[in-house]
DNA sequence: CCCAAATTGTCGCTGAAACGACAATCTTTT
DNA sequence: AAAAGATTGTCGTTTCAGCGACAATTTGGG
């Protein structure tokens, strides 16, 4: 893996994109690449791995309730990290972290981090600003889990996954990534049938395209506006 | 307000009671009491306003969507701080946070919140712990709605009240807080018919009682047993 | 190339939440 | 004490998610 592709995904991510160069190089330095393929990356009990963000492929970030049910996913971009808060604080991470077909990670190990970290404050305060990003994120999430129902849930997590992990074609954006409806419903907490209904709803309107575990994206735009407009507070 | 009292209600705070005894102590003298009664203690777009702490009354966080409505509340309980993420990032806070009647807070102001950071990576990466549990409890608090009915979580938000501002009598906890139903319905995302409704059954059950806008929880035990028993993937 | 497994399409039933509406009750203000 | 405002109780209607069920389709492994 070349440095410069690393350096450009990674920069990808607004908060790399805005450190310091030296501790970008820092921590381009001191990473490792990882390659998986369908393996667990860490698991909810585990602690003190380090910083670790995705190149390629994807990760899953999953909770399950005390029967076995998935309770929470998140999918996350290229560019993006995971594990931060336990690298801040030591503790388990409270979630599994899975590596879904051929990824490839870039990871700085716990000691590294502790190493980078504790060489400046600015480095330290570095870390803490990604921390407040996730936060920040994860607060918006819940007040819009809060607010909204299925149709629009659906359009904004498209959106987000055609603007992470689309490609652009002459059809539209396609969305290809092992992902079935089974998993869409889980990410946005509605039932398996309720997506496909949605799906279909919005086939039949020209504005996506289905096939087996894959989607496309015909119209953006009118997917922008079902988000825009799906708020049911501006009815 | 006595220093010994205010060390006892903030001693009530996990975060604060692990503290090195310098840390707290500088916290304890840095910080300023102040009163407010119904009254804003920062917008969403405010920042900088460094850490709050409750020390008694309630102080509820809240964000409006575009056309006003309500969308997110929590009520703090004495001895929680606020204002964290803001304080290490320098970020606007993104929630509005209100004192509800008397309501008596301990404030670190910004500039002494930066001092006793800077004072030591110890000091920094105690406050960044604080950040820590945040992110942890609201990440709990997402898996918790995405897989939960009103029931439970009704439930599990009593039981948290009378655990954080409930005072126990003779006819069981009391909780007395200008808490309407509607305000129940928008801390836990549900309609406002659907707290009455749900109310009106544990009083059935002899497990509260409810008058204007307070509320007696006669059975813990038994409510207690509803949070445990509705979780929707243990049946 | 065939079979097993995974995924998707679709019904229909059930339950329950949302919401509007409005009366009743309680509190605060004047 | 009366009026205004806030809160609660309760309709009834509508909508819609959940879920079981099962067939159809697609994919991957042997």
């Amino acid at each position: 893996m070349n440095k410069t592709v690393l350096k450009t995904v990674l920069g990808r991510n607004k908060w790399f994109a805005g450190l310091p160069p030296e501790l970008a190089d820092g921590i381009l330095r001191l990473g490792r690449v990882r390659r998986l393929n369908d393996a667990l990356i860490y698991s909810a009990s585990d602690c003190a791995d380090g910083m670790i963000a995705l190149i390629s492929g994807q990760i899953r970030l999953t909770s399950f309730s005390v029967s076995g049910q998935p309770s929470f996913l998140v999918l996350t971009s290229p560019g993006s990290w995971i594990g931060t808060t336990s690298a801040l604080d030591g503790r388990p991470h409270g979630y599994d972290a899975f590596a879904i077909g051929e990824t490839v990670l870039f990871q700085l190990s716990q000691e590294r981090f502790n190493s980078l970290a504790g060489e400046s404050v600015e480095h330290y305060s570095a870390f803490v600003r990604l921390l407040c990003d996730h936060f920040r994120i994860t607060t918006q999430y819940l007040i819009i889990h809060r607010n909204h129902r299925p149709l629009y849930l659906l359009a904004r997590e498209l959106l987000r996954l055609a603007d992470r992990h689309g490609k652009r074609t002459k059809n539209g954006v396609v969305i290809e990534m092992r992902l079935s409806q089974e998993d869409l419903a889980v990410m946005i907490g509605v039932g398996r049938q309720t997506i496909n209904r949605l799906l279909k709803s919005l086939e039949q309107d020209g504005i996506v395209t289905t096939s087996y575990t894959s989607l496309t994206i015909q119209n953006v735009e009118a997917l922008e506006r079902l988000r825009a407009s799906e708020d049911p507070d501006e009815v």
